[in-house]
RNA sequence: GGCCCGUUCGUCUAUCGGCUAGGACGCCAGGUUUUCAUCCUGGUAAGAGGGGUUCGAUUCCCCUACGGGCUACCA
């Protein structure tokens, strides 16, 4: 490829980042990097009407929490800035002049609300309405009304720009996943570009922005693709060459109905961001209120937790997601971030929507904490939890590794290490028999005398038990942790020392 | 409803016309650890259905079914 590649992650600050759009955004990253590229972070707040604070920064905290690191962004800058496009109207103001002049565009004034009833009619008879060739001269625009009417209506202020979409043509595009897409234009409408309140709309801007900023690969989700017609057809517009475009399948909800969305963390159990989210109520409902929609005064400010806080290890939720719908040719299932940008291919993308599977992620996380030295497990655990009433050392950590799963919790999981649990009744009924708590007793006398390292306490244990040697490392190991789980018994032991030892097998023999 | 996209084990996927359909998660069984977990070994389980094209279709084409997306002066 001649030119520099040059992606772009262009989220709208709507809410939180969901792993959707993190996925979106590593694929970017990952064929960025693979081509020596830039990833551009651009953030698409064309409508301010939707916009929710704080989540700019929440992407931007987000993304760097996941090690994917933009080039250019609003924040660190760059040469085609600025990064916003609310920060960049006099670009579109001047590109949609260029279409009104040689006539790809057109103005228009009918209402919302006439628009509506159009719409409304035509649903009743069974029909669509579609703004376009077959009906616009029936409409109020500037291809319909004579000029001092128009020069009129537009002296008002009150109008929008549309695309005057070509009539009964089959508009071909190019897709970097699936090929050749077509489409009849009578099946799309004269999109509005520009809006009554002067700002552009998604398409408009979308277009301007990434022909700008010198974009040449866009890889975005799938919702997008029946507009990429609309998208080709503005490049054309324009005369410019458009990038090459990859939509990629979209992130379901695990039973498969629909694409994941934000209430499935709750009703699924697992997180959808990748770090905590505010839902601030008061910044919702002034959004609904300028919508005029009604918003629940019961309602509530609302803190989701994260892959984070969920203890999920950023590297694996990187590995998750890189994996799921796309692979590669070799059987490995466990890759850092860089072993995924040397292989990443945007043709080797699948083509349809994958289910998030939870468990997978979770053993992937177990897999990249077993990589990790426990010293950096120590870190992480203490940076993710610094008010935990527990100190988690290397020791613990050393201790149970093997059986770690998520770094959050520990102290709940692994409660055993730093206090007396409660026992577990049915497994005290069953173990703690009368000839349990004598071999106990004896077995207390010895570790009284006796607590050196783990081959002696085993032989010790062997040589007091009358019970069996399984029977009676059950019974002690209850005692311990109040279950049959846990680390090694005898590097238990030693980890919790002679007289926590004492202290949790005598509460029983007494 | 219309349009677009998709469809291989329960889930994520491999296969670029020759298949005894491979791997991973999960699940089950066995082994190691006289314990827990890790780990190892094995097992379970799939080409939506129907038509073509072909010597041969999971692979190419068509239809149907199902799933998803879009259908706003939202992105």
């Amino acid at each position: 490829m001649p030119n520099h590649v040059r992606v772009r992650f262009a989220p709208s600050p709507t809410g939180p980042l969901h792993v959707g759009g993190l996925r979106a955004a590593l694929y970017n990253y990952l064929h960025a990097r693979k081509n020596n590229g830039s990833f551009v972070l651009r953030v698409e707040d064309t409508d301010k009407k939707r916009e929710i604070k704080g989540s700019y920064e929440y992407i931007e905290e987000s993304l760097r929490w996941c090690g994917l690191t933009p080039d250019e962004s609003p924040l660190l800058g760059g040469d085609y800035g600025p990064y916003k496009q609310s920060e960049r109207k006099s670009f579109y103001k001047k590109q949609i002049d260029v279409l009104i002049k040689n006539g790809s565009a057109y103005y228009a004034f009918d209402k919302a609300e006439e628009l509506e009833k159009h719409r409304k009619n035509h649903e009743k008879k069974g029909k669509k309405f579609v703004y376009n060739a077959h009906n616009r001269l029936k409409l109020k625009n500037s291809l319909s009304l004579d000029k001092e009417k128009v020069n009129e209506l537009l002296k008002n202020g009150n109008y929008v720009v549309r695309f005057k979409m070509p009539d009964e043509k089959t508009i071909f595009c190019n897709d970097e996943i699936r090929g050749k897409v077509s489409v009849s234009s009578k099946e799309l409408d004269d999109k509005v570009l520009f809006k009554s309140d002067k700002t552009p709309t998604y398409h408009f801007a979308n277009v301007v922005d990434d022909y700008m900023m010198k974009i040449t690969h866009v890889i975005r989700g799938e919702e997008w693709l029946p507009s990429l017609p609309l998208h080709v057809l503005l490049y054309k517009s324009f005369g410019w060459e458009p990038p090459l475009y990859a939509h990629i399948p979209l992130i379901l909800k695990p039973n498969g109905k629909g694409k994941l969305s934000k209430r499935d963390g709750e009703s699924f159990g697992f997180p959808v961001y990748p770090i905590k989210w505010k839902d601030v109520v008061n910044v919702r409902r002034a959004a609904a209120f300028e919508k005029g929609l009604p918003y629940g005064e019961e309602a509530k400010d609302k803190t989701y937790p994260g892959f984070k806080e969920f203890g999920i290890l950023p590297e694996a939720l990187i590995n998750y997601l890189g994996l799921l719908g796309w692979s590669k040719q070799d059987n490995k299932e466990v890759y850092c971030l860089s072993d995924l940008v040397g292989s990443f291919e945007i043709k080797s993308i699948g083509k349809s929507g994958a289910k998030f599977d939870f468990e997978k992620l979770i053993w992937l996380n177990s897999q990249h904490i077993q990589k990790m030295s426990s010293e950096e497990v120590v870190k992480r655990v203490s940076l993710l939890n610094p008010n935990s009433k527990f100190n988690v050392t290397k020791k613990v950590v050393d201790l149970i590794k093997p059986r770690l799963e998520r770094l959050a919790d520990i102290d709940v999981e692994f409660g055993y290490l730093f206090e007396s649990q409660k026992r577990d009744p049915a497994l005290e009924k069953k173990l703690l028999n009368n000839d349990a708590k004598t071999f106990l007793k004896d077995y207390c006398d010895v570790l009284e005398k006796n607590f050196e390292n783990a081959s002696q306490l085993k032989e010790d244990l062997g040589r007091c038990s009358k019970i069996g040697f399984g029977k009676s490392m059950g019974a002690v190991r209850l005692c311990l942790v109040g279950k049959l789980a846990g680390p090694d018994l005898f590097e238990l032991m030693l980890f919790l020392g002679k007289k926590e030892v004492l202290k949790r097998i005598g509460s029983v023999v007494v």
